[in-house]
DNA sequence: TTTTATTGTTAAGTATCCTTAACAATCAGC
DNA sequence: GCTGATTGTTAAGGATACTTAACAATAAAA
């Protein structure tokens, strides 16, 4: 081995990671969604999550459906919780904004030892989501009960904004976006309209703008403000 | 590329580092010193530093004496500056000490970014050393005149420690040790005596103890409390 | 039903970075 | 001057993790 690498191996961290995100997202977790988040060929993940069954890491279905091991979710879990937990580190306590945190964040997570890890959570008072309200594994975060799409909420009714889910965190421009309209985490705000598309219309903060049919659907809220 | 990586290719920023640390250490800056303090065969070390003489990053002397280009010597001091203010950070601001804040940043060098570097400095009060007393490049840090080897103080006088050289920093214990002791860059300290092999006994805060030879050669400090 | 799109796999090849074995050159001590 | 240690290199090979090209199998759509 030469200058002391990761932990674990680099790959098998970045794929773990991935399936159990997809999974997280409710999408369904095949290779194709693999290649697409981790933008590699399909050959790569054909051949890299044949390895990943002969370590124990993932189960392959018989339709394709792939499932983490309970050492696999263990290893994607330590992960998350080390991308989410660096984020808050990042974005709280240094200041980076959004997009930064969660890019840097994406390599932080695999350098991150067990003792730093436990720095940062007692250096940020036990923080049970990341910046985007996602839940940091391991913290007993709970879900508010009554959680929806935003293109749940009828047009002229209010919402809480809860969690923008990893997925759209993959969109380019789609977090700055976000962080600058203020559709974030406790915010409130209230649906104005709904186009034919999808399209809501929504106000946070006396800022008025439409955000996309597939991002709405995504974007986690609750009823009321 | 895969699911990004180092700003920079991740050997050639390892060698570069190896190489600037070295001649800071006075160490002759040969294959084989490489090849030592990076715990890798000789002949990747030949490979790597031929490649690297392809890239322009070093040049090779007639006796066979390495040397960084410009370019080289901007990304070794870059990584040594990662490398001394992750120090700083994990100590100072998450309680790490001396041994796992100098492993946990062999590889925080390789994933921080110039935002967050700048974050580090400005949340660190912009320091000028490592917590072992080795300059951060850049900082425009000065060696105090009169800097010597500790194993140069005479017996009977006192001392004041500037730096643990970085070539100490890479034997096993010897940080932990160091820190035990309290032998730390801006405490005092007498010399009690001297062994024939060159040993040091010396006092720090009323806690004697003695020091190998070769490692009192190294110690860099200035006479006087 | 035929066509098209999606999906997984096989095969061959590349880049990076390491290894051991073997060898030649140089340098220091006796 | 010889011997032994140190040093650099060549050669061959391996692991990791990717690529493109080509090909089946399946699923969805016209």
């Amino acid at each position: 081995m030469p200058y002391e690498q990761t932990e674990h191996h680099p790959a098998f961290e970045e794929y773990s990671e991935a399936i159990f995100e997809l999974a997280e997202d409710g999408v369904p977790v095949i290779q194709a969604r693999i290649s697409e988040r981790l933008e590699v060929s399909r050959p790569a993940v054909s051949e890299m999550i044949r390895r990943m069954e002969r370590e124990d890491l993932v189960n392959i279905g018989c339709d394709g459906e792939i499932t983490l091991t309970s050492e696999g979710g263990e290893l994607a879990t330590t992960i998350v919780r080390r991308h989410r937990l660096a984020e808050c580190f990042l974005t709280d306590l240094l200041g980076l904004n959004w997009t930064d945190a969660h890019s840097e964040a994406g390599r932080w997570e695999h350098v991150i030892s067990p003792l730093v890890e436990a720095a940062m959570l007692r250096t940020l008072g036990d923080p049970h989501t990341c910046p985007h309200g996602n839940p940091i594994p391991g913290s007993g975060y709970q879900e508010p009960q009554g959680a929806v799409g935003l293109s749940e909420i009828a047009a002229g009714e209010t919402f809480t904004v809860i969690r923008i889910p990893e997925e759209l965190e993959w969109e380019a421009g789609q977090l700055a976006f976000l962080e600058s309209t203020g559709l974030m985490p406790g915010r409130s705000g209230v649906v104005l309209s709904f186009a034919p598309d999808g399209t809501a219309t929504v106000d946070v903060g006396g800022n008025p703008f439409g955000v996309g049919g597939p991002t709405a659907e995504r974007i986690v809220v609750t009823p009321g403000a």
